[in-house]
DNA sequence: TTTAATATTGAAATAAATACAGTTTAAGAA
DNA sequence: TTCTTAAACTGTATTTATTTCAATATTAAA
């Protein structure tokens, strides 16, 4: 446990960024829970171990966090959720159980899509859909 | 003129939606501006035709023929845009000029991307960058 | 023309995110 | 270790986009 906290503060460290027990806590939780959790969501579980945590520290934090390429915001609909993941990848959301899963595998070649007129900087890409487990358990239902 | 107008009343009047002034200007005005407008500056737009519509009907309007096939909601970062265009295609936004392009051509398979456990309902992608225009411009200030 | 279901309106409520001012803390200097 | 100060944290207030809701108006059919 006290090697992770370590793992942070190196991190965070090696970017210049204060290291503060908000942010390795933001850290921590995100490298855990790979569930590409919401901010109220980190908030919600942080305010367990430490009731006065703001919520404008964790949105503060996220910010700076993902400006320094430590995390990745993804927008699926309205929400907006945090990846502790930051290599290039997509997603899948399931609409029945909500789980957003990662989308492995070749990623298409959006540079022939938009040609080479534009400079494309961002590729923002969600599916949505019905997970394979919810798919299996509507059948078990029938 | 007229004719446009009998033109959206045979749509709406097909999916079996009430005719009203309201929700011909909406798709009037969609039809007419292809610059994927939010919500708010089709209300704006509007307002100065019919100042006592409401906001809540644009909304409500909106959604309704999103539900119908109307019209396509588009999400780019935190705005809610809408298109005439609901063919399946993709978006370019530019971050200089804010400027929304369709994209054509071949669509990367999703189908192969994300496998055949889940169902794919829907997919969502924009390119974000700076467009060819301000490329040209940038360069022109040099 | 009458009627009933539906749409429109405007005000109020909601939710996510941001701004801000006061307080606290991290980290470097003494 | 203590001091210092810039930066971070906190809690409240504000903003913005959207939704809810009840009263009123309109559509479309009889
Ligand atoms: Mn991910
Ligand atoms: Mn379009
Ligand atoms: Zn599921
Ligand atoms: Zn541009």
């Amino acid at each position: 446990m006290v090697i992770k906290v370590e793992k942070f503060v190196s991190i965070l460290k090696e970017h210049d960024l204060k290291v503060t027990p908000q942010r390795i806590a933001i850290l921590r939780y995100l490298e855990i829970h790979r569930t590409h959790p919401s901010a109220d969501t980190i908030y919600e579980d942080l305010k367990a171990d430490n009731p006065s945590l703001s919520k404008t520290t964790i949105y503060n934090s996220l910010d700076m966090l993902k400006q320094h390429g430590l995390v990745k915001a993804l927008r699926l609909g309205s929400t907006v959720r945090y990846d502790y993941s930051t290599n290039r990848h997509h997603h899948f959301w399931c609409r029945r159980c909500g789980k957003i899963m990662d989308i492995t595998g070749d990623d298409p070649c959006w540079k022939d899509m938009v040609g080479d007129d534009h400079r494309v900087e961002e590729v923002h890409v969600y599916l949505k859909g019905v997970c394979s487990t919810c798919l299996k358990k509507k059948k078990e239902e029938d």
